[in-house]
DNA sequence: GAAGATCTCTGACTAGAGTCAGCGTATGCG
DNA sequence: CGCATACGCTGACTCTAGTCAGAGATCTTC
């Protein structure tokens, strides 16, 4: 532990040595505060004030202070959406804003050329390798999966999610209506079980099985969230899926899937899974799995 | 310089992510300010209210007030020391301030264990090892490498400081009359020229050239920092020196060593030096080297 | 159509992190 | 000795980044 936390004291002193200092180049984050937070929040696109409100997570009477404080400045524009909510006001950069936020860009450009230009071409590709990795690796450690129960709006949400997936993957898209039926009941314990991989509290990946026959699991609703993948979120859910499986002392993993769903094939042949016979009639099947389980 | 600019974005964002949100660990970096700031600075081993106040660039005013903060609190005690100028006080820990920052300690430790926790043992590895190599490069690019003259105190600072090293090396101890004669000349353009690297502002390593005849230089006082090794700076200096010496058109780069000193003997062979046999009287050289310019 | 919830806005307030000018004492130097 | 300067201390102030409690308009639901 000594070690490790040496390591991470270091890095964070060059850190904010680098990009807090006065010396070196002004910090990328100097605007996670105040007024330039909120125009950033804003973006390009515009945002109803209610969502940068839960994006930036802050009180209202906050934001719409610093609001009033961009709009005397000429920098953001706020108006009410005909045929909408009257209560909701929805805000847009104004040309200054958009000027202001090019010119963020710039900054940050000329603080990162100022950052790697005292490097050889090795080393400022090394460099920027590192922080894609513990970029990376962060966001992995955040990641937390918890057991959910199927109806819950997190478990939803999942789920229209991996729906929305396959209908856009599936050459012939895909009837949301098959997966419903009576799942509750089966993806809850006793005979089964949900589990919900989170980033930082958001959502970002599913996982269930579910009870074939007595010994025999099978693996449902396998997915991951675009912006998530590459964390080894899928890997993961389905080792944690094997745990409960192994405490219930089962023999067999079975789960079936599709042959367009290469991320899953992969997944499931690099932890095991063999290529088995069709073992069900879900029309939407292509391919059949199985594990053995010791 | 896209790819660079998103790469160090979302980097940022998933360091402040993970360091500053309330779902994940509270930062390392969130003593930086205030009285907290301070009780670090004095340290274990106490400060001059002076010193840290220069170390930390605080108001005298503001420090003064919070070490009076400090001091009801118990944590800190400021004393007078005999025999020194009454105006000055030296600011020490109690008991009380001595295990608050064993708290702090404890409670870096339970962070960076909550970083790592839910990472793999080789994840975990590669996590430590980006940011030692984040580290060491953003170090590495702070460095600043110029002309000085020899004469100022910074590199009156740097000599000083190699002529310890030298005396704490040689095993017959270093005499530091050997080195002073009449350089300043010799080392000032257009004779010669001394360089200082600087790692935020503070010098970490010169190194010098001289004339030997013409066409022939001379590499002298080629130093960095104990602190600052490891980082490419004694490589850096010596390209600088040798770009000096292909400006001037000479032919050849000449330099004695003494056989104790193995980076400077590394660094020389990996640079192109070859040994040769000696070409000089000093009493300190046991290797002699030379490389020929194109 | 009334009750309650939702959305934005306003005013009053707080805590933290400083800045600034000047005070009193101690010291060093001519 | 006298004077400029250094050192720490104090009081008064500022600026930022909020929080909190409601007010008023608008929407949803029964």
């Amino acid at each position: 532990m000594r070690r490790e936390l040496q390591t991470v004291r270091a890095f964070n002193r060059a850190l904010t040595r680098r990009w807090r200092s006065a010396s070196g180049p002004a910090p990328l984050a100097e605007r996670e505060q105040g007024v330039d937070r909120v125009l950033l929040g804003v973006g390009r696109r515009g945002s109803s004030e209610r969502a940068l409100r839960e994006r930036l997570a802050l009180d209202s009477g906050y934001l719409s202070r610093l609001l009033r404080a961009l709009e005397r400045q000429g920098l953001v524009r706020s108006e009410a959406r005909s045929g909408e909510d009257a209560r909701r006001r929805f805000i847009v950069l104004t040309r200054a804003g958009l000027a202001r936020l090019r010119r963020f860009d710039a900054q940050d450009r000329a603080r990162v050329r100022s950052l790697l230009a005292p490097l050889t071409a090795c080393e400022s590709q090394q460099l920027l390798e590192a922080m894609a990795l513990i970029e990376r690796l962060l966001r992995r450690s955040g990641v937390v999966i918890g057991a959910v129960d199927p109806a819950g709006a997190a478990a939803r949400w999942c789920f229209a999610q991996y729906f929305d997936e396959l209908d856009a993957r599936f050459p012939g898209g895909f009837d949301r209506r098959t997966g419903r039926g009576a799942v509750r009941a089966e993806l809850l314990p006793p005979r089964g079980r949900l589990l919900i991989a989170r980033l930082d509290g958001a959502p970002v990946g599913c996982g269930a099985i579910r009870e074939l026959a007595p010994g025999v699991l099978e693996i449902k609703r396998m997915w991951v969230a675009p912006s998530a993948r590459g964390l080894g979120i899928g890997r993961e859910l389905l080792e944690a899926l094997e745990r409960i499986a192994r405490r219930r002392r089962a023999r067999l993993i079975r789960l079936d899937t599709h042959a367009t769903l290469n991320e899953a094939l992969r997944l499931y042949r690099k932890a095991g899974y063999r290529r088995i016979a069709r073992y069900n009639d879900n029309p939407y099947a292509q391919r059949w799995f199985e594990k053995r389980l010791r």
